[in-house]
Parts: structure tokens; C-alpha cells; sequence
DNA sequence: ATAATTCGAAACTTCATAAGTTACGAAATA
DNA sequence: TATTTCGTAACTTATGAAGTTTCGAATTAT
């Protein structure tokens, strides 16, 4: 099944943005991710209405980080792409008549919802601020220089 | 996005076959699941490697549960139908050259991988009988008589 | 004003893959 | 020999993220 790479991408772009000192227009975007400036543009509306990011239209607008990094958690980024769902594996029937498949269903459902809720609770413990100094800490060891972008950006 | 139901089904399978003292053909378990024969022994051919199930054909043949059910955990199940992906979140690229893509996928893998140890360390925890024991604790409490069959078996 | 830039958004098409289907051969029994 | 049932290959369908095209609206540059 293919994945839902949605917080994926925009974490990505979250953290490109800070690097930058002006607004990032959905084509740069676009080419950093490789795909193209209206599904950037779509993805990151949802970002923009929980306060993120902000845009600007026009000569010189484009894409900036709407709060600092330090107040976003994964959980957050998560939620703003649409709380999408998180599993593959699911129940073949929700609302089942036969017991048997109820039986089935509340283990599954029990170990599933145990195992999203660590997954959430990591997400939330998690600022993308934490990314960011991962990911300088990278840098250094590898002797760049903080700042530097890579090379997809 | 479409769930993967083979677990699910394949546990309800096994379930119900307990309850038969004769062998199911495909054609009845798959009105039993709402789908077709054909489906049925693909998914079903994967339980028979691993001993859970033994099939025989012609008259009078069909599948059969190839061990009790107290000898096979929802891991096994899991495993046996292809241990399938379990996430439908994913890494937008899992080989990234960007220093900064690589940040954000440590972090993500150690999340996901996280919570699949959980969900398949839960898995392992839980035994096929352990749900038909569940089922029955059900039916009693609703006074249907053991060994009585679901409305769409 | 006019032109250029950039987002906003609607209306598509594509892609991946579990699920579903069709069909026919092989094996077993009646 | 006919019937039943599995075994399996080849194909179609369904779903939703991803991708694409297009045009209008807002903003800035000249």
C-alpha cells in the first residue's frame, strides 16, 4: 500500500523554511520535494489555518514559518495535514453482526488503539525544533556549515 | 485509504472453523466474508504454509484448522497471511540525500518503529483461542448456546 | 494603468495495490 | 465417468494520495 507522506513532506518544508530569510513560493517548494506548486499549495493550507505558516500573494510573497519551531510538535504538524489515518491493517467489517468477527474486532481494535496512542504521544514529545538541532548536529560532525542547505533545496 | 483486512478476515476464519467439525470449502467461507472462493484460498494458501490450516480437495473436501487455535498467536496470523505493512503513514523518500530529510526520517522511523514493536509485541501477546474465549464469554452473556454460528456464517 | 508574480481553488488524471473476478486445470471422491 | 473442490494465473475494480491543468484573485513592480 502506498504511503501518506504528508507529514513526511512537510516537515521537510517546515525546516527549510527557517534556513530561509525570505518566502519560499510553492515552486521553489515544489522542486525541493519534487512535485509540483498546487499540491505544495494544498498541503499547506492546512498548515496555514493552524497558524504555522503564512502566506502572501504576489511579487515577492510565498511560504514563512508562522511561529517558531519550538512551538510545533509532530502531533501538531500531524493534525494540521489531517489527522490522516495512521494504519494500513485494519478491521474487514466495523460494525459486524457476528460475534465472532466482534470478538476479532475489539482485539484488534484494542492493540491498534494502544499502538497509535504511543505512536501520538511520541509525536507530541517531539518539537520540530528537535529536528532542527538534529539535524545541525549532522552537520557539524560532517564539517558543514550551519545553514548550508541540502542538496535537493 | 482502503485498509488491508487479511489478519482480520483470517482470524474470523479461523474462528469459525473451530466451531465446524467438518472441513469449510472456499465457497462458504467466502459467504461468510462477503467476497469469493478464489480470494479466499489465496489468503488462505498462506496459513496452510505455515501448518495453520491443511486443505484438501475434491468431494467432501475443504479447509480445516491444521493445529488448535491455542497454538497460534495473532502474530502468526499476521505473519502468515505476508506480514503486511502496517502503517499507512510513511517516509516521503526512505533514501534521501538532504541532510535535513534525514533528520526528520530518523525521527519518524524510530516513532513508527516504535509503536509497530508495541503492536506486534501485543500481537504475539494474544493467542486465537484467547478470542474465541472472548466469544464465548459474549455469547453466554447474551444466552445463545455455545457453538451456535454468527448471523452471516 | 498595465504587466508580472504568486497564491487559491476547482476539476480533473494517474498510480499503487488490496480486493474482487473469471477461467481452467488438477486432484479426489461418488 | 461425472462431480466436487482446491490451485493458480490473468485480469479488472475500487480507493485515496499524489499529481496535473487551468484560471481567477490579490499583490507588487514599472
Amino acid at each position: 500500500m502506498r504511503h501518506d507522506g504528508r507529514l513526511s513532506r512537510m516537515l521537510h518544508v517546515l525546516l527549510h523554511m527557517e534556513e530561509q530569510q525570505r518566502p519560499m513560493t510553492s515552486e521553489e517548494i515544489a522542486g525541493m520535494l519534487g512535485t509540483n506548486p498546487a499540491l505544495v499549495r494544498r498541503t499547506l493550507a492546512g498548515l496555514r489555518e493552524g497558524g504555522y505558516v503564512v502566506s502572501e500573494r504576489g511579487h515577492g510573497g510565498g511560504w514563512m514559518l508562522g511561529k517558531p519551531l519550538a512551538e510545533m510538535t509532530l502531533r501538531d504538524v500531524y493534525d494540521a495535514v489531517g489527522s490522516p489515518e495512521v494504519f494500513a491493517l485494519g478491521l474487514a467489517d466495523d460494525q459486524p453482526q457476528c460475534l465472532v468477527e466482534q470478538a476479532v474486532n475489539t482485539a484488534l481494535r484494542q492493540s491498534l488503539d494502544e499502538a497509535r496512542a504511543l505512536l501520538l504521544r511520541r509525536f507530541a514529545e517531539i518539537r520540530v525544533s528537535d529536528l532542527r538541532d538534529d539535524f545541525a548536529a549532522r552537520a557539524a560532525s560532517l564539517g558543514i556549515m550551519p545553514g548550508m542547505s541540502c542538496a535537493d533545496a
